[in-house]
DNA sequence: TCTTATAATAAAAACGTTTTTATTTTTCTT
DNA sequence: AAGAAAAATAAAAACGTTTTTATTATAAGA
C-alpha cells in the first residue's frame, strides 16, 4: 500500500490524487487546504495528513489561473554590459540577497527582468503591471521625476521603490537618508579645515542626487561659507567616472582637498586615481565614501565611510511587497535609512590643510 | 467600434476575445498563433491582425496549466548574508546580467532562488526539479563531486552548471579553464625567479579549487621545482578571508614571494594585508589575480590578472539553457573559456628577487 | 414524528490555454 | 454531377485549481 501511493506519487499528486485517496471531493479538499471555516475539524485533519503523506504541493500554475495571482515578486535590475562597466550595479547580489530572504517562506517567487535604460525601466515597469506578470514589483534608480511611480500609483499596482522620487505621491519605499549623508560627509570635511570640497555623484536626473547635493549645499551654509558647486561632478556611477573625475577635478586651478563619493564604485576609482596622480589620502586628500556593501574597510588606506548595509534595504523592501500584497496600506510602508558613520581617518589632512584656503 | 474594443479589451484581451473578434472558434485562433499548418494563410492573417490590433498577449499561466511548461528559467543564487562577506558574489550581478541578455526575447521569464549553503542549493534544486517550478536550471558553485549534477543529469531535468565536476559524466555546462589559469599565473612568476608562491584558493571541496592547484602544481614540475603547496590557502572567497591568509602566510618563516588570488575579493582582502604590513606590490611582494568583472586595473598599484568577463559567461549559460530547453542534446552544450592575461608588472619584483631563494 | 433550518459535503463551473476529435466545407475523381 | 477524399474549421476535453451552487445528512423545532 504504502508502495502503490508512492508509485502513484510518480508524478506529483494533484487535489484529484488526494481525493481519489481521501474519499472527499476536491472541492472539499482545496478548502480543506485552505482552511476554510466550513469544513469540519476532523475533515481537514483526515485531508491533511494524506497532503503530507502523499506530499502534496499545491500547484501553482493552477492557483494561478483560477486565483488571477501570480505569486511571482518581480524586481527590475539595471544591466551594464559595457566594457569598463562590470562594477555597475555590484550592489544588486546584495540587494537581491535581502529581498529574496524576505521572500523566503512566503508564497512568493522572485523573478527578474533586466533593463538597459530608464526607458527600457519604464516599458518593463508597464509591461510587468499591464500584462500581470507578477503580483508586486521591485525597482530602484528612481528619479526625481519618476514615470514609473507615477504610473504604478496611479494604476494601483502593488510595489516597492528604493528611492523616492520627487514628486508629493504616496506610494511604499526604502531609502537612505542621502541629505543626511551628503551632509554629514560635508560637515566633517569642513570642520575638518577644508573648503574645496568635490562631490563625486550621480547623474542629477535622480533623485538622490539632488537629495546629495541638498545636504552638500547645507553643510556649507551651515558654516556660513559658499558651496564649492564647480567641485560637484555628476556621471554614472562606474569605476571609470570615478577616475576620470576625480582626474579632471585635481586639475583645476583650486583642486579639491576632499572628496566625497557616494558609492564604493567611484571610491574606487577616485583612489586609484589620487594613487596614479602621487597623492595620498589622509595627507594630500582626503576622501569620504558611500559604502553599502562594506569594502572601504579594505582599500588603502581604509576610508572614513557613512556605511548602510544595502542587503538590509533589500530586504526590507521584499517585507514591504510582501504586506503591500497582502492589503496593507501603502502610506505606512515607508523607511528611511540613516547610514552609520565610520571614521577610519582624521579627514584634516593631519594638520597640514590650509595650503589652498588662506 | 474601435471605441467598444478599446473598452472591452480594458481587461486584457484573451483568446475568447479574439474568437468572438474574427468570428473564429478559440481552437483554431491558438494554432494560428502557434503557427500550426492546418490553418489558411488568409485566416492566420485575419487572426495575426485581430491580436495586434487588440494587443493580445497569450496568458502565461494558461499555457502554463494547459502545456506543463513554466515558461521560467531558475536561477541558483548563493546568498551570504554575515556581516564581512557583503563583497561575496559580487560577481553574481554580472552574471544575471548575462543570462537576463540570453533569455532577452525568448519566452522564459527569469527567476531566482536563493540558497544558504550547499545543502540547501541541493534542497532547493531538488525541489525546482520536482515540483517543476522551472522549466530549466542554472547554477554555480560545483564541487568536485556535486550532488545537484548528479540528480539532474539522472532526471533528465534540463540543467546548464557554471563549472564541471569531476565525475565522468554529460551534461551542459560553461566553466573557465582554471588548470590553465593557474598554470599561467604561477609560471609567469616562476619564470619572474618567485619560488615562494602562494595560492589564496577556494575550499577544495569545489571542483575549480582543485583545478587550480593543479595548474598550480604542473607549473612547478614543468619548470623542475617542487610546488609550494604549504602556501596553499583555501578557504571561502571573502575579503577578510583574502587578507587574513596573506596575513597568516606572510608571518611564516619561509613567507611566499609572490601571490595567485583567485577572484577579485580575495585579491582586494590580499592587498590590504599587504599594505597594512608595509609590503609593496611590485616590490616586496608580486601579486597576480584572476579578475572576471575588470577591477583589477584600478587597484593601487595595479595587478596583473588572468581576465575573463564573467558576464560572457552568465550570456552562453543563457544560450545553453534555452537550447537545451528547445531539445538540443547537452552533450554538445559545453564551453571552456581561458582568460585573457593582462600584464600590469613586471611580476619580478623589479630584479631584487633572490633573497629568500639561494 | 414530521417538517424546516443548518451543517457538511459533493458537483459543477470557471480561469486561458492546447490538443484531440468531430463536423462542415471544399476539391478532386470518375 | 454524384460520391469520396482532403482540407478547414468547430467543438469538446483537459490541465489543477478555487468558488459558486446543489445536494445530502444532521440537528432543531413543533
Amino acid at each position: 500500500m504504502a508502495e502503490g501511493s508512492i508509485a502513484a506519487s510518480r508524478l506529483s499528486p494533484t487535489i484529484k490524487t488526494l481525493a481519489a485517496h481521501t474519499g472527499y471531493s476536491i472541492g472539499t479538499i482545496s478548502k480543506a487546504l485552505r482552511g476554510s471555516p466550513v469544513v469540519t475539524e476532523q475533515t481537514r485533519e483526515a485531508i491533511l495528513a494524506a497532503a503530507k503523506e502523499l506530499g502534496y504541493q499545491a500547484n501553482a500554475r493552477g492557483m494561478a489561473l483560477r486565483t488571477g495571482k501570480t505569486y511571482q515578486a518581480a524586481v527590475l535590475m539595471p544591466l551594464t554590459a559595457a566594457a569598463g562597466y562590470e562594477w555597475d550595479g555590484v550592489e544588486y547580489t546584495q540587494i537581491l540577497n535581502g529581498i529574496s530572504q524576505a521572500l523566503d517562506g512566503s508564497d512568493y517567487q522572485l523573478s527578474v527582468h533586466g533593463y538597459r535604460s530608464y526607458e527600457d525601466a519604464c516599458a518593463v515597469a508597464r509591461r510587468v503591471a499591464d500584462q500581470k506578470l507578477s503580483d508586486g514589483l521591485i525597482f530602484s534608480g528612481v528619479l526625481a521625476d519618476d514615470a514609473r511611480i507615477a504610473m504604478l500609483a496611479q494604476s494601483g499596482f502593488p510595489f516597492v521603490s528604493l528611492g523616492r522620487c520627487r514628486k508629493p505621491l504616496t506610494y511604499a519605499h526604502v531609502d537612505v537618508d542621502n541629505e543626511w549623508a551628503a551632509h554629514a560627509a560635508t560637515a566633517r570635511l569642513i570642520a575638518g579645515g577644508h573648503r574645496r570640497i568635490a562631490l563625486i555623484n550621480a547623474e542629477q536626473r535622480f533623485s538622490y542626487a539632488l537629495d546629495r547635493i541638498d545636504g552638500f549645499v547645507r553643510a556649507f551654509r551651515e558654516a556660513g561659507l559658499e558651496p564649492s558647486l564647480d567641485l560637484v561632478a555628476g556621471g554614472d556611477l562606474s569605476t571609470r567616472f570615478g577616475r576620470d573625475s576625480t582626474l579632471t577635478l585635481r586639475g583645476l586651478p583650486q583642486p579639491p582637498t576632499a572628496l566625497v563619493c557616494v558609492n564604493e564604485s567611484t571610491t574606487l576609482g577616485a583612489l586609484s586615481a589620487l594613487g596614479s596622480l602621487g597623492l595620498r589620502v589622509g595627507e594630500d586628500v582626503d576622501v569620504i565614501a558611500y559604502d553599502d556593501i562594506n569594502v572601504s574597510a579594505y582599500f588603502s588606506p581604509p576610508v572614513t565611510t557613512l556605511y548602510q548595509p544595502i542587503e538590509v534595504l533589500g530586504r526590507r523592501l521584499g517585507e514591504f511587497l510582501l504586506r503591500l500584497m497582502a492589503g496593507e496600506d501603502a502610506a505606512r510602508l515607508t523607511e528611511v535609512f540613516r547610514p552609520q558613520l565610520i571614521a577610519r581617518q582624521a579627514d584634516n589632512l593631519g594638520g597640514r590643510l590650509g595650503r589652498h584656503n588662506p
